[in-house]
Parts: C-alpha cells; sequence; structure tokens
DNA sequence: CTGGATCCTTTAAGATACTG
DNA sequence: CAGTATCTTAAAGGATCCAG
C-alpha cells in the first residue's frame, strides 16, 4: 500500500478509523482552533461545572485578561457554540455567560489530555 | 464558597478533581502549546501506528510544508519527548522519526478530541 | 456595566538561498 | 540528504480611549 493511502487504523471504533493521516490531522486540528486563544482555558474552566458568571466576574476571576481580549474569546467560543452568552434588558446592563452542553462535554476530553500529559517521562535535565 | 476556591470537581477519579480553574487551566495550556504549531498534527498523524519516516519522506507527505517549518516543528517534537530522531552515521545522511510511547499515546486522546467535535450541534447557517 | 474602535508590539509562519 | 540562515509577511495579542 502506498503511504499517502495508508490509513490510521489505531481506534478501529474510533473517529479515527479509515481515514488518511491528512484527514485525521485536519479533523483536530478544526477541533483545537476552536479552543485556540491565550484565555480560553482560563474562561472555560472557571465555567466547568455550571457555573454562569457575568462579564465583571470573568473579569475577576482573570485578571491578566484584557478586556478586548476577554470580549474577543468570548464572542468566539459563543459563535463556536460552547458558551450561551445571556443579555439582560436592564439598566445598567448585564450579560451571563455559561457553558452549552456540547461545551460541557469538553471537560471529560480535557482531563484524558491532562492525563496524557502526567504520563509524560522524565525529561534530561536542561544544560 | 468564595469563586476564586472554587474547585473544577467534574471528573473525580481524573486529574481535574480538587484543583483551581486557574490550576487546571495552566495545566491543560501547557499540554496544548506542545501541539500547537500549523504542522504538527500532520507530523503526528504521519507517524501515528509506529511509522518510521526519513525527514524527505515527511516532506513529500507533505507537500505544503517548507523545509525550515518542517525542521522547526521536528525538533520541538523531539525536544517535548513525542518522537525519537535517529541520526544514520552515513554520506548521504540518513535520518528517521518516529514516535515514542507516550507520543503514540495521545493518538486516543486526539480520538477523543475528534468524538467530542463530532457531536457538534448543528449551527445555525451563515447569513 | 459591557463593551467597541484604534493603535502598537510580539510572535508565528512563509519565501528564498546556501551548506556539510 | 537534511538541514541553516536571513528576510519578509501575516496574525495574535496588548494598551488605551470612547460610548450606550
Amino acid at each position: 500500500m502506498a503511504r499517502t493511502d495508508r490509513k490510521v487504523s489505531y481506534s478501529p471504533t474510533g473517529k479515527l478509523a479509515d481515514v488518511t493521516p491528512e484527514m485525521a490531522a485536519a479533523g483536530v486540528d478544526a477541533a483545537l482552533r476552536l479552543l485556540d486563544g491565550r484565555w480560553k482555558m482560563e474562561i472555560l474552566f472557571q465555567l466547568f461545572g455550571g457555573g454562569v458568571l457575568r462579564f465583571s466576574e470573568l473579569e475577576r476571576a482573570i485578571p491578566a485578561v484584557s478586556q478586548k481580549m476577554l470580549t474577543q474569546h468570548l464572542r468566539e467560543l459563543e459563535r463556536d457554540g460552547l458558551v450561551t452568552r445571556t443579555l439582560h434588558a436592564q439598566v445598567p446592563p448585564r450579560v451571563d455567560y455559561a457553558l452549552t452542553a456540547w461545551g460541557e462535554a469538553l471537560c471529560p476530553v480535557l482531563d484524558a489530555l491532562l492525563d496524557w500529559a502526567a504520563r509524560r517521562p522524565a525529561q534530561p535535565a536542561p544544560a
């Protein structure tokens, strides 16, 4: 079988069955792009577990983030379907952010990633 | 309980038990940094399943990557313990790349990520 | 309170040429 | 064959000011 036709057969029952390396890589890249952003993990972990936080609460919980980036990342997470944004029509305005069911479902995946990272063998001491 | 003391208790048996959101986010960020790079997924998926490829074979398998980026990403993956680099002392030189056991162990994690991404609810049609 | 708009800096990535 | 070195470009992120 030619190299370019090689399939990833590592997970016979999983998503990686019978796809080319290119297809698998593209799929994972697309998934990772949803999570790409300096502060997205901070935001997600503030919301995991059913948390409902206002914009200003997220600002306080993540002191290092700028308003611009917090807004931008929240908008991306909302657009991508991980978080919901609820605007309460009152003065002053109030906006609540929470995870969607699909967003919550990311938690065990990140847990698995963390578990993998924890299994990393000891590295040679840096010179 | 104060917000800043809230724990992520989603995975009682997992790595996310009893850590603050900040700690969890930092850990996941560190893990994701190992995978960050335009071509790393392409490289990894070429090697998943026990593949052993030479530099030029990777170049052919991933036509769009430049020599510079291929070298750079391979070096990072080697430094981070995901791939091994074997230099055969001969002329012309020959270098083989393969995954470490830990690198191979990433495959099921990426499979889980892909499975999560596939469960994404349908988005409203873009205007 | 919850942002939007603008400007500036940093970093990743691509193009190209050259070498043991 | 398997890289390095240098230059240029594109994208992400940060700082600051303004507004409903």
